[in-house]
DNA sequence: AAGCTAGGTGTACGCCGTACACTTGTCAAG
DNA sequence: CTTGACAAGTGTACGGCGTACACCTAGCTT
């Protein structure tokens, strides 16, 4: 008896209870409050428990970015590359905004995972299909950065202490899951050898984006423009 | 005769001497090596003797920034407002690079500091006085945003529960010490009513910011640039 | 000489992630 | 029907963290 009402309470945990309910307890009680026996308890469960489903904290909080990115809409066909990518682009937002302590905990990964490198790979073929150079494209992500696309920042940055033949293998590997990710990560080791291993000149993007910012304000300065001439988008879908 | 020898060897302690010893441990050991017990021992002093010149752990962080922050040089006279910009920008993200674990920690803080809210001061400062208007200078402090910047990201954002009144209090109190970034702080809640509190649109804000950059990626696109096209500035002053 | 005070000390508490050894529930093979 | 292997959940415990709080002490003021 005692028995039967607990087999019929007890759901069995899984990865995914796990990392759902993770997300919830972030959403409701903030990412600060969200701590491996905080959400044992949510669960009904002993802190160890969690452990049998995710290895440690920081695999449960790349797991927890994965359900995030996974809220993402799949890009619109039959668009203009510019307005693919802003539809995109803004739906990753939305999906921001509704986990406000999501950007924060993407910011603090290391190394992106899957689920992650899959969202990049489809933004940067909306690009490449639109008629983007490989090289112009690489650096329109940098310029994009973190900022826009919600994370990515140094995703091919530092890598270092990996033997140039592994990362050959691993790039090879790569470009069978994420060919337009491999595509700019080629490009770029290939670019120049004036920068050391994984070769994004750093300062170039930051100055890259920061020129094309400055040239757009004095843009908007000279042609007097006022945050009232457009139709604030308030749906923007 | 030990009282001495202690005497000198015992520099006194000071917030000063404290937040610098931090900084020098970040930058050696990294942001993640710094603890208040790890800080002491570099201090020759037990833990609990931080607490006399900082108040918590936090205070020591926001000391930190803006240790760093007064690491960027000062704005440049007679340049154009571009080019001050630009210069001051560039050596805002120097003393990031030095201090690489800084922009985490800048992040990090919820609040600014004064020393961090006289830099937002000077470069709102410089945008006015080159001639753009308190609603384009808002604009384009967000589009800037912490991407360009290092930091900033909602200023004015959520101060909730605060009553008008004594929010008016403190921003005329703020307008003595931070002229211009008042008047941004003003135009922006005179703005419009349809967003609540410390009125920005976030959304907008986030919208003009994407425009600007897809704006700028169409025009480089159309006219075939390529990475080669200009010469790396190597130093960039 | 008395006593106040700023600065440094020592102990201790509660919270965190998680290692490790254990029990238990399930199901396949004998 | 028994057995035993394996996956899932448990319990205890450890070390690291920030920091509250009571204490000591040197040096200055009166």
């Amino acid at each position: 008896m005692v028995q039967q009402a607990d087999a019929v309470r007890r759901v069995p945990l899984s990865r995914d209870r796990v990392l759902r309910a993770a997300v919830a307890l972030a959403d409701d009680a903030g990412i600060e409050s969200l701590n491996m026996r905080r959400l044992a308890q949510e669960l009904g469960v002993v802190p160890m428990a969690l452990y049998k489903h995710v290895a440690n904290k920081d695999q449960l909080l790349d797991g927890m970015v994965d359900v995030i990115v996974g809220e993402i809409h799949p890009p619109v066909h039959g668009a203009d590359w510019k307005s693919a990518v802003r539809q995109r682009i803004l739906s990753a937002r939305r999906a921001l905004l509704r986990h406000p302590w999501a950007s924060r905990v993407i910011e603090s990964r290391v190394t992106p995972t899957p689920v992650v490198l899959e969202y990049m790979d489809s933004v940067i073929g909306m690009f490449r299909t639109g008629g983007f150079s490989v090289d112009l494209t690489h650096h329109v992500m940098h310029a994009m950065g973190s900022r826009i696309l919600g994370f990515t920042q140094e995703l091919f940055g530092n890598t270092p202490s990996v033997d140039p033949e592994t990362q050959a293998v691993m790039l090879r590997e790569m470009a069978g899951k994420y060919p337009y990710v491999a595509e700019i990560a080629i490009a770029a080791s290939h670019d120049e050898e004036s920068v050391v291993g994984s070769g994004c000149d750093d300062q170039f993007e930051f100055e890259l984006a920061l020129d094309l910012l400055l040239d757009g304000f004095e843009r908007l300065q000279q042609q007097g423009w006022t945050s009232t001439d457009q139709a604030r988008r308030g749906d923007s879908t």
